[in-house]
RNA sequence: CGGGAAGUAGCGCAGCUUGGUUAGCGCGCAGCGUUCGGGACGCUGAGGCCGCGGGUUCGAAUCCCGCCUUCCCGACCA
């Protein structure tokens, strides 16, 4: 039973169950060329389960897909000084194309705002045009200093929603309506991730934007992943690149702006927030495949069982798949599906079967029941939303145990060495902000007193404060 | 750009200090057999510009010089 060794590939003070559970997964038990096959191709069906729940929120709220160039002009960039400021550091520029030196260097997109809004000042002529609601699914490029493994790559995928609004409230509003109907109700009912949602600092502030809404959810390891952000982006592209409306009253109006976005650092987020020693655990709500049903060795029927078992769960519309390559070991199948984090396993065997029973086994908490075979089908949804609710409370729980309310920068910093904490921020302010970053310390986010979204002009904030991937 | 470490089989490493058989080990891979209710075992086998270039030497993975690359820490991560 000689195990593997387990790889790792990143630094020692990385989070080593981190480490377990990437280099597990990425190396699998055979070195990272076939790791990486049975990985990469499992997270991005993952992202593609993400992908295809979130087009269905976005799209409920009146956006329109769309897709724009991924080539940008560099002058594009420059007519927005905090964004081209933000950005000139991780930006891949294009010198050359078809073989001759450009007139203009074009960069790869490292985020749309500014190509978006070249059409955006086209296409926008009254107001009876706003607000135009448009999102792109697309890979961007940013060209950091130190790429993480699914947290911070260089090229990522994600949706950017941009939209342009009459108002500044109305505006307002749509970042708002985005954190919470799309993103926070993601976020918590199909990852089972808790986040809280909040305001970002002047510092932390989008480049180019006038305001930046939050979602922070907290590791395993209690720092902090930003997870998805919506701005209020004000007038500030719409006078750059001459987005007006001509208004009722006929007056030419800038329009006022929101962009906001989620990446594939959810899947990261996802392994981070709910991975163990063993792998993934991946919540049944995203899970493509939500029950397995392996079947131990093909005897006494227990192949034809399996199968007819695996079909019954299907015809009930749930995710199942059939594991019968019983050539390869039981063992290491069920250690391949534990690896991917399939919330459900169903082992089919002729012992069992001998006695008219099967065996469940739960990913979340390892428990093995015993299961009439004839009962399997019935008690299985119930089963399936008990994992999705126990992944979210014991990320809850780990979340509310690790978060403390403090008055000094001294405790904040000592806080943020595990989890999460919360100081006022009257007393902390811009000087303290930057002391706690000497610290490695960040403001994540803004929040009212009793944890809510503040309002734009509220005073009586909370910073929460934590170290951050 | 500063500080540190490493380049040897697909992957992870040993060998180098003190130069000398055919460069080893684990995993993975291929074949055969035995196994199979939690990462199976045995036997056989395939697989190497020892990062690159130069030097010293009868002889260099090993010693010397130069170069290249990668990784880690810091700065960066709206």
């Amino acid at each position: 039973m000689a195990k593997p060794p387990i790889l790792t590939p990143q630094a020692d003070d990385f989070p080593r169950w981190y480490q377990d559970v990437v280099a597990k997964a990425e190396l699998a038990d055979n070195g990272p060329v076939r790791g990486t096959m049975v990985i990469r191709p499992y997270a991005y069906a993952l992202w593609e389960r993400m992908q295809a729940d979130l087009d269905r929120r976005i799209k409920a709220t009146g956006t329109q897909n769309a897709y724009f160039p991924l080539f940008i002009p560099m002058s594009f960039l420059t007519k927005e000084a905090e964004h081209v400021e933000g950005f000139s550091p991780e930006l891949a520029v294009v010198t050359h194309g078809g073989g001759k030196e450009l007139e203009e260097p074009v960069v790869v997109r490292p985020t749309s705002e500014t190509v978006i809004n070249s059409y955006f000042s086209k296409w926008i002529q009254s107001y009876r045009d706003l607000p135009l609601l448009i999102n792109q699914w697309a890979n961007v490029v940013r060209w950091e200093m130190r790429p993480r493994l699914f947290l911070r790559t260089t090229e990522f995928l994600w949706q950017e929603g941009h939209t342009a609004h009459a108002t500044e409230e109305d505006a307002r509003a749509f970042t708002i309506r985005i954190l919470n109907e799309v993103y926070e109700r993601f976020m918590v009912d199909i990852l089972a991730i808790p986040v809280l949602l909040g305001r970002k600092t002047n510092r932390e502030r989008f480049a180019g934007a006038t305001n930046t809404y939050t979602c922070e959810a907290m590791m395993g390891d209690g720092k902090a992943l930003q997870m998805g952000t919506s701005h209020e982006l004000g007038q500030n592209f719409s006078k750059a690149f001459d987005t007006l409306y001509l208004d009722s009253s006929g007056e030419q109006v800038h329009v006022w702006q929101t962009s906001w976005g989620v990446s594939t650092r959810m899947v990261g987020g996802l392994i981070m927030c709910h991975g163990d020693d063993n792998g993934l655990r991946v919540p049944p709500a995203l899970a493509a495949v939500q029950v397995v049903v392996i079947v131990v060795r093909d005897e006494e029927g227990a192949g034809d069982k399996a199968r007819a078992l695996c079909a019954e769960l299907v015809a009930l519309g749930i995710r199942a798949e059939i594991d019968d390559r019983v050539e390869t070991s039981f063992g290491r199948r069920s250690v391949d599906w534990e690896l991917k984090g399939v919330p459900i396993r169903i082992e089919v065997g002729p012992r069992d079967l001998a006695n008219g029973i099967v065996t469940v086994v739960r990913r979340d908490s390892g428990d093995k029941t015993p299961v009439a075979i004839a009962d399997v089908a019935t008690m299985l949804p119930g089963e399936l939303s008990s994992a999705q609710d126990a992944l979210l409370t014991e990320a809850t729980k780990r979340r509310d145990e690790r978060t403390i309310d403090v008055t000094t920068v001294e405790d904040a910093t000592e806080a943020a060495k595990v989890g999460f904490a919360r100081i006022p921020w009257s007393t902390l302010g811009e000087e303290g902000e930057t002391r706690l970053g000497g610290q490695g310390v960040s403001v994540r986010c803004l929040q009212s007193a009793d944890g809510s979204l503040p309002g734009p002009s509220e005073t009586d904030l909370v910073a929460v404060v934590a170290r951050a991937y």
